[in-house]
DNA sequence: TCATGAATGCAACATTATAACATCGAAGAT
DNA sequence: ATCTTCGATGTTATAATGTTGCATTCATGA
């Protein structure tokens, strides 16, 4: 069966050009605040920014350790408002079976995120697949299910992890 | 298109007998544990008790609430314990979204979770789709990604919270 | 310039989960 | 029957994650 319509991107390799991912990221950002009318302030521009310091999702805690090395004064609510705003707009998304955040690849396009997410590396790739939301959705018809929201987590070990070799711990 | 092999068990209704449900799950808890040699203590016995209370997912201090009004002394780590015994044996399972615990309906057949959970009564129904389970193999394939786990959970509004009108407020 | 409301700073607190170590008790070995 | 052993439980403290409430600042439009 065909891959049906899962986005062109496959899994974050090692060595890819992330600075294009940042660039994208904060374009599609700007792009998508200015529609909406929301404020993209230098506080969410920048936990947006140290969220896309990597594939791998992020802790609020950790955010907050990294935004304080940066020298900006932050507790708790600071970080969790940012990250409130960013999912609100699409930005980025919550990985609930980890209590982390991982910026959205795609956000111009609202869509309910699934992810596969590698325990040894902590990458995680967006998969977007047009035939699993669609069977998810036909399940929840066959139960008179009204569906809000769909997370969808894969854990496990990603095309670069098992190159490298079987015996990693986990993370 | 065929419902495939979803279980035959639909969402918990409002007036079901529960009383079977618990029954139920206590003997296959009894046999799950006899077949693998692990121990049913009354604490853990106790504790899935509680669990099956409702079909709704718990929290881990909810349960340790209860577990006090019962009369047993119990901190925190008595009851994470009991639960990681209880999903190592797959008899509960979490329930990430709402990091919360709930009975598992199949225990004697191992499987990876799907939830469908209503926001307005807290039911959570266990889909355990053969379809879903396949086309999100298929996608990690695909992706060249050994598939460890997977969490997949519906947030949305059961079929009787759907008929009892629609203005309900969330939980 | 002023009024307004959104955004941020800040302190305290709530919720969820784990670590470390002591004690108890069931099950087989002697 | 008693001993030994190891898993199960009790207990205290602490870590990790997330929220509430209120004060202050700042951008924006009247």
């Amino acid at each position: 069966m065909a891959r049906s319509t899962h986005t062109d991107r496959d899994f974050p390799q090692a060595g890819h050009d992330h600075a294009a991912c940042i660039d994208e990221a904060l374009a599609a950002a700007a792009e998508v605040c200015r529609l909406s009318g929301a404020r993209l302030t230098e506080l969410r521009r920048q936990v947006l920014l140290l969220i896309w310091d990597s594939h791998a999702p992020v802790g609020a805690y950790q955010l907050l350790d990294k935004l304080s090395r940066d020298g900006r004064t932050a507790a708790p609510p600071t970080i969790y408002r940012a990250l409130d705003f960013l999912s609100g707009q699409g930005l980025i998304h919550r990985i609930e079976s980890l209590n982390a955040y991982v910026g959205c690849r795609d956000p111009r396009r609202p869509h309910v995120g699934q992810f596969l997410i590698c325990r040894e590396c902590g990458t995680a790739a967006e998969l977007e697949d047009a035939e699993i939301a669609g069977t998810v959705r036909a399940r929840c018809a066959d139960a008179d299910f009204e569906m809000h929201h769909l997370t969808l987590e894969v854990l496990g070990r990603c095309p670069g992890c098992r190159r490298t070799g079987p015996g990693q711990a986990d993370r």
